[in-house]
RNA sequence: GGGCGGAUGCCAGAGCGGCCAAAUGGGGUGGGCUGUAAACCCACUGGCGAAAGCCUACGCAGGUUCGAAUCCUGCUCCGCCCA
């Protein structure tokens, strides 16, 4: 491969994406073309943006001559996430998860190259693939397992890995069933070496374990050379779930999070993050990362408002980033523009509001409330406006003289607002 | 298989016959201060209802009682200990 190329562990550790790596000459392993891989979990029809930088990890890799293959673990939704002893142990159908693993495909695509699997002749060498470990793993036997790896595995050294000490000490214990997830991912890594030449895994910090054990499955039933690279938990300074907001998970999906309130939620990243979100989540090269980051008081909006754009390009790209950004811009701008395509509305009926639409069921509608009684609550405190004007009384309704330039525009606290166009 | 302990709201965790829609903390939302930041301060935080009130909720199913998250029985699940 051209020199030219950086070299990924290089760009990965100026990133801060470098946690821990299973071998002191990883750079070096790095320095000539590999192929390596992520896992992830098909639980859902989306991903959300904990996922991000397992696949802004691949991107770079693909973009530093490397081949990245992101693994569906079909296999482990199979039979069910059984962590958390309050989740619903779902057990996934295999026709669900391909339909995940689509949608993941889908998603991911903006930012990581794949192959075309039915023109592999046209495919790069750095093309990516994804995989699903069900396709492997379902055809194990019970004998056959315990014959080809049970003798590599050691109870003992497995007891000492720390996702298993915690869950012993915890209340929620430890199945069987979870003690074999590291089996699993063992085994896929050995079977992606065996079949794909795949020699690097890649993971957040809480799959050391398993990628250790992988590395070493490998090595006893292979004689393979193996090495592991984690990825640093993503935490936010003010000690909130990074990935979270009032209304949950911030999806990928624009269906599950409107292109705007996913550029609002970086547009909103804390100072004291920006300068590693930069980082983690956009292609900036580094120095211009460390400019905005340098950037100090109010100045650093305008590294957030970089930061929001070019994370929402990434994902949903150009044309909608910038409906995104201009409509957030206008709206909390001194302008209070809140005209902008991106900004959340719906169509509402004149003769409703001859009728009069009460403030309560407006923002229901809006989506701006879960219910009536929230809504009240959030009347009471003082939080809603009517276009500009704060409304007090929750009896307020809505009518044909509320309509200005053409709609309704009823805001929730300072951010969130929403816009019912009159038709 | 046996013994003991446990299961409470988004999470953690009090309550152990009425004063319990359930303490407290976290989280979330709204307000104040700001820069669409953090920190900090205040308020709110099951549903329906204008309200009075009604309904649903303390693992599940029954029972005792005027009254049960609280007592009894059975079941399910979890932890600890013994074999």
């Amino acid at each position: 491969m051209s020199t030219t190329k950086p070299n990924l562990y290089d760009v990965l550790a100026e990133r801060g994406l470098v946690s821990q790596v299973t071998d002191e000459k990883i750079r070096e392993r790095l320095g000539k073309p590999v192929t390596l891989y992520i896992g992830f979990d098909p639980t859902a029809d989306s991903l959300h943006i904990g996922s991000m930088v397992p696949i802004m990890v691949l991107a770079h890799a693909q973009r530093c001559g490397h081949r990245p293959i992101a693994v569906m673990g079909g296999g482990t939704a199979l039979v069910g996430d059984p962590s958390g002893k309050t989740e619903s142990r779902q057990m996934l159908t295999p026709e669900v998860i391909d339909h995940n693993a689509h949608c993941f495909a889908q998603q991911m695509s903006p930012i990581l190259k794949f192959a075309n699997p039915k023109t592999p002749q046209a495919n790069g060498p750095t093309d990516a693939l994804m995989v699903n470990n069900a396709h492997w793993l379902t055809k194990l036997g019970w004998i056959g397992l315990l014959r080809d790896f049970g003798p590599h595995f050691s109870v003992n050294r497995m007891l000492t890995m720390d996702s298993v000490k915690n869950r012993l000490d915890a209340e929620s214990g430890l199945t069987f069933l979870e003690f074999n997830y590291m089996v699993m991912q063992a085994i896929d890594f050995v079977h992606l070496y065996k079949s794909q030449n795949c020699t690097v895994q890649m993971g957040g910090q809480d799959q050391w374990g398993n990628i250790v054990m992988g590395i070493e499955l490998g090595r006893r039933v292979a004689g393979a050379d193996l090495a592991g690279l984690t990825m640093p938990l993503i935490t936010k300074s003010d000690g909130k779930k990074f990935g979270k907001s009032e209304s949950g998970n911030i999806w990928l999906s624009a269906e599950r999070t409107p292109v705007f309130d996913f550029y609002q939620y970086w547009r909103n990243t804390p100072d004291a993050d920006v300068k590693r979100f930069l980082g983690f989540f956009t292609f900036l090269p580094m120095n211009e990362v460390n400019g905005l980051g340098a950037l100090e008081g109010q100045e650093l909006n305008e590294a957030k408002k970089v930061l929001a754009y070019e994370v929402t390009r990434l994902v949903h790209g150009h044309a909608e980033a910038d409906k995104a950004r201009d409509s957030a811009g206008k709206a909390f701008s001194g302008e209070q523009d809140v005209t902008g395509e991106a900004i959340p509305h719906a169509e509402l009926p004149k003769q409703e509001l001859t009728v009069g639409v009460g403030v309560i069921q407006l923002l229901v509608m809006a989506g701006l409330a879960k219910s009536n009684g929230e809504a009240k609550r959030l009347v009471i405190s003082g939080g809603v406006r009517l276009h500009d004007k704060p409304v007090k009384d929750i009896g307020f309704k809505a009518t044909p003289e509320s309509v200005r330039n053409g709609y309704v525009l009823i805001r929730a606290g300072k951010k969130r607002l929403f816009r019912f166009d009159v038709k």
